[in-house]
DNA sequence: CCACCCGTTCCAGCCACTGGAACGACGGTG
DNA sequence: CACCGTCGTTCCAGTGGCTGGAACGGGTGG
């Protein structure tokens, strides 16, 4: 289908058409039958149907009364990845954050351009799903992104900011160079900003979480332009960064675990 | 290797292989060398750098100087299940059970004769390594693991029992008969107990969560068998299964999520 | 300098994968 | 009751992705 044009793409592995499954499941409706599944995949329905029972006899997807859901098997590998640990490390404080601010709180890791949420606490009246566990967003377009970007080593950053750079609303920044002005702003606030640059009618505040150098992760809380934060959420957020950069460093000492935080 | 024998093994998929790789990765170890995957998941070493390549490109593993560990694409996926969503619920309280008794915490759910950890919050000195998050047990020789076969339909039960019952401990049962008599006097007293069944010098108290006259989980306290818990542990750990009960019967009637409680 | 371990690359043969098409089971409709 | 649409399931011959032993190069330490 996109392989009518010259560009050759890689051929397809039965493990990318597994992963493009898998990932056809979406957090809103988690339970899927095939056909959704055939048409959100956009798989061939033989070969989702073929991939379902496989998937299915490996604990990856779970049947569940004649629809599928995603199964424990990836639950207990999704628990994994090292970066997991500094979350369950820093809920504790993002609790506290969210209790103060009593707004919307976020915790994510940069991967490559990307910021990847491995936490969020949602406020009250959130109707946002952009930005759900997991889920990824152009660093530029967030506070948590322009938090971590900002330690980022200055001569790796030209090899990381894609050429256009990705916008989620009009008012996402689109010049590099005012990118790097803001970050070096960042870098001696120590906090970063975006207003209404992910979604309309939002704002955030963000901190990184630094260890040895480099921001490991980043929290921010985020509010409606029409309610601003209350007074003291600046300081908390930097306290609330403070503490768990304190944890995360404390772990890697005593912890057995020695590699180096930036490889979280 | 295996198929020596008469035994027609089912033939072996690229994506069982893809999944014996990423199970070889254990807890304890995040961060894995290719040579370590290569014996830990018996595969040939060809093959290992072979997926690894193609699951880096997908996002299912992540490379962290020149070793690999589980990338966040499995995190996002393993936050997807719908049981994810009642452990989220379920932990304010189990914190609050955590607090009290001072002891390690599960929570659990039935998966067909084994209970699966959804969650675990660790005493102080707890070197125990089985039943970590994700981990897989025989039902019989928990405590959570009897709590959530007592509420199963008794017809049910005789096809999910393994013919010689697993056992972890000689302490563990090994007469179905037996079984289905403490079954009973857990339907009764609404308590499950468990003495050096998992695991020598520890013992256990467990409690169904029950919605909608099935078991949909499973909260349990552990404690050391010299040391015997809080006096208040048994009303407490009623009183947190209750209130997790109760949380996921509203979840069930004001969310838009139609399923049926079992099946999570 | 050699021995050893690690990660990487290569390649011909085979077989698992492919996906269009046909099938049977429901459930709603005229 | 006949008809139609939808859903899940099954079939099958062609083919190209998968296979894994073996050889290669780079690094470390003895």
């Amino acid at each position: 289908m996109e392989r009518s044009m010259g560009r050759e793409g890689p051929p397809p592995s039965i493990l990318s058409k597994a992963f493009d499954l898998l990932n056809a499941f979406n957090a809103q409706e988690r339970v899927m039958t095939l056909n959704e599944l055939t048409s959100a995949s956009g798989l061939p329905k033989s070969t989702v149907h073929r991939l379902l029972a496989r998937l299915v006899e490996l604990g990856a997807i779970e049947q569940h009364r004649s629809g599928y859901k995603i199964g424990l098997t990836m639950f207990r590998l999704g628990s994994m990845p090292p970066a997991v640990g500094m979350r369950d490390r820093a809920v504790p404080y993002l609790a506290a954050l969210h209790r103060f601010t009593g707004q919307t709180v976020h915790f994510a890791v940069l991967r490559g351009f990307e910021v990847v949420y491995l936490e969020k606490l949602p406020s009250e009246h959130s109707a946002s799903v952009l930005s759900g566990i997991g889920a990824r967003l152009p660093a530029s377009c967030t506070a948590v992104g322009k938090a971590l970007l900002a330690h980022e080593a200055p001569e790796d950053l030209p090899d990381l900011l894609p050429c256009p750079l990705p916008r989620l609303t009009p008012s996402s920044i689109r010049d590099a160079d005012e990118l790097f002005a803001e970050l070096t702003e960042v870098r001696t606030s120590g906090l970063a900003h975006e207003y209404e640059e992910a979604q309309p009618g939002l704002a955030c505040i963000g901190a990184p979480i630094v260890v040895n150098e480099y921001a490991v992760a980043a929290v921010s809380a985020s509010y409606r332009t029409n309610a601003p934060l209350p007074k003291g959420a600046e300081s908390m957020l930097r306290q609330t960064a403070a503490a768990i950069a304190s944890s995360v460093r404390s772990s890697l000492e005593s912890g057995r675990q020695h590699w180096f935080p930036r490889e979280m």
